[in-house]
RNA sequence: GCGGGCGUGGCGGAAUUGGUAGACGCAAGGGACUUAAAAUCCCUCGGUCCGAAAGGACCGUGCCGGUUCGACCCCGGCCGCCCGCACCA
């Protein structure tokens, strides 16, 4: 008997793949009848080392290629880095590195973490998207889009740090002031690149609906942020427009039933009417900086206190001239969004309503609840949001909310007042950063030419590596030379663009540039893609649920209207799942500094550090770097191997829920790996092999087929749900019932049988420990590319099974019933046993229900 | 603040989706083996109560209410935690 050492048996399984080139994904010429899969992770940002905490999205997209690839299909598993972004820039303004140098060497280290993990990826197709190889095909699709019409420039607000002269990203500012320099952030205007995203607004809702194979929760969450809205726009015209400003303001509402119960019209701080005022209006000028030094954050915006100034200005109410309303301005009124402007009906809105008290505005309500009484019917301090019969509204009394919103529009657009209209939550996607470390936009901004492509034989516009980043201000734009060129239309001298592109736009396309990521001159192969896309299971974090899954989303549209991809439903998705995290306790010293697991011990039934100080635990938190509650992944394969954390990290949990990293757990997975092994190394040496079927098999023998057939089956299907904890549940179960049953000589061939099913089941969870078992078995080639057990559905299924009985709802006993034992056959059970008897003593039956396989409930009194 | 989700023993969770609540794992307790320890193996393990015991009763899926023969599951209201909010990835 052997113990099974992962670190002789994990890097010679490893390089027995490699070597065997088992993973490479077969072009579809070579593929003959082979269904295709296309499983991808979320690739990751190489910030510097995996931990255990990331190994857990890989695990997971690993278990489902294997899966598939051991039942035949032909399988594409690829692996890239999403290499552009920030922290390599803080990186270099810390501490002087270059942030290409410090990309590469973190790709280097995690490339062989990964591999470290035993996962079945293609290496062959690795991308990097800060590889002039990669961005060069993304500034071709980017000149295609502006082509198109779908890129394009406008002004745009952005946060701006004064003292450091450079623009800040949302997470940057913190409590209104910049990260680093402290200073109160501005906004400001900036010309900016646009990517025209409303323009797919329709077809990006609509295409939700045929992603049967997404959470319900992320086409929510992607259905509210596109946010498509029916009401009106409604133009309110000013008694008294001030110089250089519209004569009406238009507000978008949907409720035009409650125009009746209007108090006043609000508009965004930074509307063109208050821009127009700011000049002799101190007041207004101050709350429109106010408010700009909120951020640029709706969730900043949205929870400041509600606050507004009266411009003074009035308009006249459009269904009665006579009547006037207060124009103010204020802050929770956004201008990204409808026309920047409403109005507020107070009676029927809970913002309006607290704006209302909070300015002594009038409430009057106007839709009536249903069953209230006109006549009492009072708002105080809660508005009445719901549908209900208008009232105290002219033409509009009697009708009921959307019959009222009909009529409401009818009559603007009679007055020409205004018109019925739809408008978006959803914005252009704004795709211009003043950062170094991006894809450079390929633009030429001449003084005579205006913006000029940079001709596609120029391309790519690569970054300069000579950069200067001790000055905080864009460093593209600070470099001496790189953006002096000479203009590609009248050869003046002229500028390039020094905005590079939002990394979001990097990984909106990765996906298609895996199926031939080695072609010189296209984006995108179209054959290629047409035979490996959508892709069939993607697998990533929540937190992506809207962002980067709607921007691949309309980039594969954009993509397909410029020619490069042709999607049936234009959807590059067909399945998704989102993962939940690994979380770990955090700790921290009596100074408040975290502090990583390896630096704290138990003494004495308390924590310390390693000098012995006393360490607080802290909440358990998903792993992160900024907390140190990490494992490295390295350390973990020296000391458990790569089986153990794939194990670890699959077990317990279901896949979309965190997991909580523990040592006890991991210690657990560790010793399930020697107790399989133990079992496997039992077997007789040069026994019958893991193929064997064992028919005829009787008494312990059948016994022993059927645990492993009913495992075989429930595994099977609880991969194919996503179910890994269930999985690896049964395959504990199968291992305990194959230790308790005996292992004579008359078993053997069952043994052999169920082993072989055994080491396969465990080969997506634990892929070296299979081939070890595999090759101890004296199975042919390699587990990985071993056929996946079909179990016997007559062998997987059960014999009898234990029915519940009720009485009146409430278990009394249980009986053993065939599985598909009739009701008859049921009552006669159930009532001839002793424990029901005694529950009915007494009392008729007045019913009998019976689910065959479920339950037995009598009623009875 | 807005949108989305989650909540079951000491802990992670299971429950074939309206049908025996607590599978499986961890921890804990008891025992076997051992000179001893580690490792391994066996048993117990939601709570309260009745009973020497065998066994039995009641309570129990965040809280309150509802629908149903039957609710962890469906409906209404509340509480707590997590994710996203457009320049983090």
């Amino acid at each position: 008997m052997t113990r099974y050492d992962p670190k002789t048996a994990e890097p010679k399984w490893q390089a027995a793949w490699e070597d065997a080139g088992v993973f490479r994904a077969r072009d579809p010429q070579e593929a003959g009848d082979a269904p295709r899969a296309y499983v991808l992770e979320m690739f990751p940002y190489p910030s510097g080392r995996i931990h255990v905490g990331h190994s857990r999205n890989y695990a997971m997209g690993d278990v489902v290629a294997r899966f598939r690839r051991a039942n035949g299909y032909n399988v594409l598993h690829p692996m890239g880095w999403d290499a552009f972004g920030l922290p390599a820039e803080n990186a270099a303004r810390d501490r002087g590195v270059n942030p290409e140098d410090w990309t590469r060497a973190n790709i280097e280290v995690m490339r062989g973490q990964l591999k470290r993990l035993g996962l079945a990826i293609d290496w062959s197709r690795e991308l990097a998207t800060c590889d002039p190889s990669y961005y060069k095909h993304q500034q071709a699709l980017f000149l295609a889009f502006l082509e198109k019409g779908i890129a394009y420039r406008r002004t745009a607000k952005v946060n701006w740090d004064p003292v450091d002269n450079t623009v800040l990203a949302n997470e940057q500012v913190v409590d209104g002031k910049g990260w680093r320099s402290g200073a109160p952030v501005e906004t400001r205007e900036l010309e900016q690149w646009f990517l025209r995203i409303t323009a797919y607004s329709e077809e990006l809702l609509e295409g939700l609906k045929g992603l049967d194979r997404w959470p319900d929760k992320v086409r929510t969450m992607q259905e509210n942020w596109i946010g498509r809205s029916r009401g009106a726009h409604v133009r309110f015209a000013l008694s008294n427009p001030p110089e250089g400003a519209a004569d009406a303001i238009e507000v978008f509402t949907t409720r035009p039933d409650t125009l009746f119960g209007a108090a006043f019209v609000a508009v965004a701080p930074d509307h063109p009417l208050i821009k127009a005022m700011a000049a002799d209006r101190p007041d207004l000028d101050a709350f429109m900086r106010e408010t700009a030094s909120m951020g640029t954050s709706e969730e900043a915006i949205e929870r400041a206190e509600k606050k507004g100034v009266d411009t003074g200005l009035t308009v006249r109410h459009p269904f009665d001239p006579d009547w006037e309303l207060p124009v103010w301005a204020a802050n929770f009124v956004l201008s990204t969004y409808g026309t920047g402007a409403i109005f507020g009906s107070p009676a029927g809105d809970q913002r309006d309503l607290d704006f209302a008290r909070k300015y002594g505005l009038p409430v009057k309500p106007v839709v009536l609840p249903p069953g209230a009484d006109p006549a009492s019917f009072e708002i105080t301090d809660e508005a009445y949001i719901g549908p209900g019969v208008s009232f105290n509204s002219q033409f509009l009394d009697g009708l009921e909310t959307p019959k009222a919103i009909e009529a409401a529009i009818a009559k603007l657009e009679e007055l020409k007042a205004g018109e019925g209209a739809t408008t978006w939550r959803l914005r252009d996607w704004g795709v211009s950063r003043q950062r170094y470390w991006g894809c450079p936009i390929p633009v030429i901004r001449c003084s005579a030419c205006g913006i000029v492509p940079v001709p596609e034989a120029d391309l790519p516009v690569e970054l300069p590596k000579d950069v200067d980043f001790n000055s905080p201000s864009n460093p593209l734009a600070a470099h001496p030379t790189w953006k002096h060129v000479h203009c590609p239309q009248c050869n003046e001298m002229a500028e390039r663009e020094t905005d590079t592109l939002d990394t979001f736009v990097d990984s909106s396309w990765y996906y298609a540039r895996f199926c031939s990521p080695q072609a010189a001159d296209t984006p995108v192969e179209m054959d290629k893609a047409a035979y490996w896309l959508p892709v069939d299971q993607y697998v990533g974090g929540v937190e992506h649920a809207v962002l980067h899954l709607l921007y691949s989303r309309f980039f594969a549209r954009a993509m397909r209207d410029c020619g490069y991809l042709d999607l049936p439903d234009g959807e590059p998705f067909a399945g998704l799942f989102t993962q939940g995290m690994v979380t770990h306790e955090t700790y921290r010293s009596a100074a408040g500094k975290w502090l990583g697991p390896e630096e704290v011990r138990e003494a004495d039934g308390s924590l310390v550090d390693e000098a012995g100080a006393a360490v607080k635990r802290g909440a358990v938190e998903k792993m992160s770097k900024s907390k140190k509650n990490v494992v490295d992944l390295d350390a973990f394969v020296e000391e458990y191997g790569a089986d153990v954390a794939r194990w670890f990290v699959l077990s317990d949990s279901p896949p979309e829920r965190d997991v909580q990293y523990t040592t006890q757990g991991v210690e657990g997975a560790a010793r399930f790996v020697q107790r399989l092994w133990a079992l496997v190394d039992d077997h007789p040496e040069g026994g019958p092999g893991p193929l064997t079927v064992a028919d005829g098999a009787e008494g312990p023998a059948l016994e022993i087929r059927r645990a492993a057939h009913r495992a075989a089956k429930e595994v099977s299907r609880a991969i194919e749900e996503f179910r890994f904890n269930v999985a690896v549940a049964q395959l504990y179960e199968l291992v305990n019932t194959l230790r308790k049953l005996p292992s004579g000589e008359t078993e053997t061939a069952a043994r052999a049988e169920a082993l072989g099913i055994l080491v396969r089941l465990i080969g997506p969870f634990a892929p070296h420990l299979a081939e070890e078992g595999w090759a101890r078995l004296g199975g042919e080639g390699l587990a990985a590319v071993a056929p996946w057990p079909v179990h016997d559905e007559a062998l997987a299924a059960q014999q009898t099974v234990t029915v519940g009985v009720q009485i009146n709802g409430k278990k009394r006993s249980e009986v053993e019933l065939a599985p598909d034992a009739d009701e008859a056959a049921a009552k006669e059970a159930a009532l001839a046993d002793s424990r029901t008897a005694r529950g009915l003593e007494g009392l008729t039956v007045r019913k009998f229900i019976y689910v065959p396989g479920r339950i037995i409930n009598i009623v009875a009194g």
